[in-house]
DNA sequence: GATCAACCTG
DNA sequence: CAGGTTGATC
């Protein structure tokens, strides 16, 4: 007698056989959605498919631009060494700069360009991606030659007009750009001369320090990765170091700027513009502490807004305390002694114009370029809020809200800094007054985002590590921009603002509480899994910005732009509670048609990703119950059962009670008699087919299904009802 | 070729 | 339970 009973033996004999019972297929739209979305699927799930090249395509359209801006800021405060000398850091950038200069005045690299090689392996890749951002400015950076170029660049930003300025700027990076390519291949040649100075194993951890970089930061200098990295790394350190002074001081400078630029604040408020300015400020001087202690890797984050921001403080610190013409423009030249007359706030609204353009143009590319694809996200963010009435579309609506929150909690991180900490007194801006970028404030420490999330039971670590959260600089100028707004507009249950209020502990007193924990712990594992799948180089290094881009994409999987609306936490997604009685149906109907589930699930918004999901709940449900009635029959043959009349099924024998535990796992829900009837006969049938020794047909089940599926019987009206958990279980 | 459900895996 | 694969079917 074979050994029935051996789910190894069961599901070896199952292996590979497939059985399409020919049950009625879903019609109808259901089936477009099928096709898209497995295409949508396919694609997104492709970690070496299109999307990398998106997301690199993303990194070169930003590139440019986002260069453009960093140097157009290093080239300022260049331009302003002998002003703010000593100020160490302004030697290595303006010889970056110079370089910079040079390169593009003819002086081309001596590397053979040749595309970008495709055959890096994976290392090779992460060491161009991390190197980059500061490998390029170390490719620049000439040990001589400094004071000559910066003469000569100081004289010409004296004696040139804006325009020309940017016009100049312009071709520098033109002229940049076109060398990363030939850094990639030099980079290979490089690699054999570095010096031995720097052992694999400190590169890798290097690397890994280096991955902290917001990524399209990091990308953004891809193009001009260049081959000496190993031997400039300690270089770039001091380069580091240099940034970081040189931050300081313009923080310090800034600070005495705006104790002299208090008393005619008030007077240049009529813009609005430098109020926000003035905001803007104060937030870095709240931020200027924890920037003190910074680690190098943190300082690297430093975003173009910040440079943007101190440099704008550092420039009107030099016009007010030094009172004299500076390089800027010829309207700095014109203005005199006070500084903040009609002409200095001219000025000063010139340079934010400048600013704001160079900025406007890095967040409208990037977000142009990243809404072409990962974006899709972006409206599922702030859907319009969807109150729901009745209990159980709370419970429902509440594990969404929750993974909402987690989700909102990632983007406020980086987003929103935390009113509390950051501004302290400082009333947040309206919504209308973030036409630019926020300061972003690099809130990264697990201690911030602790207090600003609900815990709901102690595994949000992926979640909070998560993407966008950790990466900063990836969020600050593509970013940061379209959230803050909707979110802080909501004044909704938001933990941002109210963190430990509103979400004591167990978030709500609600009953599933633990189903929602449970759910959203499934979620983020299935998030950070994908981050995982999409960017193998960095799974070491969560905070990744790759994985910034990956959690847009991850959710742009289940489906096209327009869907992501539909899936929005607050519109109705499935929920546990969805799940659960899901579940109950399944006493009822074992074929459910998509019609029929979307029936039944009113309060559900459907789109392909849900209408996959309960279909495949169902299948999954099925799978188990065929699983289960296949383990019986053969236990029962094991036990020598030799007659079907003998097989039945009540509400105390096993397999009812392994079912049971199943669909019905509270057991709160009577189980409607027929499903026992149904049980009985796919029993029979299964035990008959195997006493049959039809099993040794692949699809030997097919037959079974086929009567299966025409056992469904009419799911009562109840089940329509959102509410339908309630009142079927406290009846 | 598209679609679907069983099948498989984790 | 979900993602992915396979084979059958339309």
């Amino acid at each position: 007698m074979p050994d029935h009973d051996s789910t190894a033996l069961l599901s070896r004999q199952t292996k590979r056989r497939r059985v399409d019972i020919g049950v009625k297929r879903t019609v109808g739209t259901a089936s477009a959605f099928f096709a898209k979305a497995r295409a949508t699927f396919f694609s997104a799930m492709n970690p070496q498919g299109s999307e990398q090249d998106v997301e690199y395509s993303v990194v070169q359209h930003a590139d440019g631009e986002k260069s453009n801006v960093l140097r157009k800021l290093l080239k300022r405060a260049n331009s302003y060494e002998d002003a703010m000398m000593p100020f160490p850091g302004a030697t290595i950038i303006s010889q970056l700069l110079k370089n910079n200069m040079n390169k593009n005045g003819g002086t081309e690299p001596s590397f053979q360009a040749s595309g970008l090689s495709s055959t890096g392996s994976e290392v090779h890749q992460e060491d161009v991606c991390s190197n980059s951002s500061r490998d390029s400015p170390q490719e620049c950076l000439s040990p001589f030659g400094r004071p000559t170029m910066s003469q000569f660049d100081v004289d010409r930003l004296c004696d040139e007009h804006l325009r020309a300025k940017r016009a100049r700027v312009e071709n520098i990076i033109r002229g940049m750009s076109h060398s990363p390519s030939v850094a990639l291949r030099g980079n290979e040649n490089e690699r054999e001369i570095a010096p031995q100075s720097v052992s694999p194993r400190e590169s890798y951890r290097e690397n890994k320090r280096k991955q902290k970089l917001p990524q399209q930061q990091q990308q953004s200098f891809q193009q001009l990765v260049s081959a000496r990295k190993e031997q400039k790394r300690e270089e770039r350190r001091q380069l580091k170091q240099q940034l970081e002074d040189m931050q300081k001081q313009l923080r310090q400078l800034q600070e005495k700027f705006y104790q002299i630029y208090d008393s005619t604040d008030s007077e240049n408020d009529e813009d609005g513009n430098l109020s926000e300015d003035s905001m803007r400020s104060e937030t870095m001087d709240a931020r200027a502490g924890d920037s003190v202690g910074r680690s190098d890797n943190e300082m690297c984050e430093l975003d173009p807004g910040q440079f943007i921001d101190r440099a704008r403080a550092l420039i009107r610190e030099q016009e007010v305390a030094e009172n004299k013409p500076k390089r800027e423009g010829p309207k700095e030249k014109e203005q005199g002694p006070n500084a903040f007359h009609p002409e200095g706030k001219h000025l000063a609204e010139t340079l934010k114009q400048e600013l704001n353009t160079a900025m406007s143009q890095v967040v409208d590319t990037v977000v142009k370029v990243f809404s072409s694809k990962p974006s899709r996200q972006l409206p599922q963010v702030f859907p319009p809020l969807q109150i729901p009435q009745a209990r159980f579309a709370v419970n429902g609506e509440n594990h969404n809200f929750h993974t909402a929150n987690q989700r909102l909690q990632c983007f406020g991180d980086v987003i929103i800094p935390n009113p509390l900490d950051t501004f302290g007194s400082v009333p947040m801006p309206g919504a209308t007054d973030q036409t630019e970028a926020l300061p972003l404030v690099v809130r990264k420490n697990s201690s911030d985002q602790s207090a600003s999330a609900p815990p709901a039971g102690g595994h949000h670590a992926s979640l909070h590590q998560s993407p966008l959260s950790a990466t900063a600089g990836f969020s600050t100028s593509s970013f940061r921009h379209p959230f803050p707004l909707p979110l802080m507009a909501y004044p909704f249950q938001s933990p941002l603002g109210a963190p430990s209020a509103s979400f004591p502990g167990k978030e709500r007193a609600s009953p599933e509480s633990l189903d929602l924990t449970r759910e959203t712990t499934s979620l983020r594992t299935k998030m950070s899994s994908h981050h995982m799948n999409h960017h193998p180089c960095s799974p070491a290094h969560p905070p990744s910005a790759a994985e910034g881009l990956s959690l847009s994409l991850i959710k742009s999987e289940c489906g096209d732009l327009q869907d992501m609306s539909e899936i929005s936490p607050y519109s109705g997604s499935l929920s546990p509670n969805h799940l659960k009685k899901a579940k109950l149906m399944f006493f009822y109907t074992r074929y459910p048609s998509s019609n029929m589930l979307k029936t039944y699930f009113s309060d559900v918004k459907f789109n392909r990703c849900i209408t996959s999901q309960l279909i495949k709940w169902f299948s999954n449900f099925r799978e188990f119950y065929y699983i289960q009635m296949e383990k019986y029959a053969r236990q029962a043959i094991n036990d020598g059962v030799t007659s079907t009349e003998e097989l039945s099924i009540t509400r105390d024998c096993e397999l009812y009670r392994a079912l049971n535990m199943h669909y019905n796992k509270a057991n709160d829900f009577e189980v409607p008699e027929r499903f026992l009837e149904v049980a009985q006969i796919t029993l029979r049938e299964f035990f008959n087919a195997i006493i049959a020794g039809k099993d040794v047909d692949p699809s030997w089940k097919k037959a079974i299904y086929k009567v299966i599926c025409k056992l469904d019987s009419e799911v009562p009206e109840i089940f329509k009802s959102p509410n339908c958990l309630q009142e079927l279980l406290h009846e």
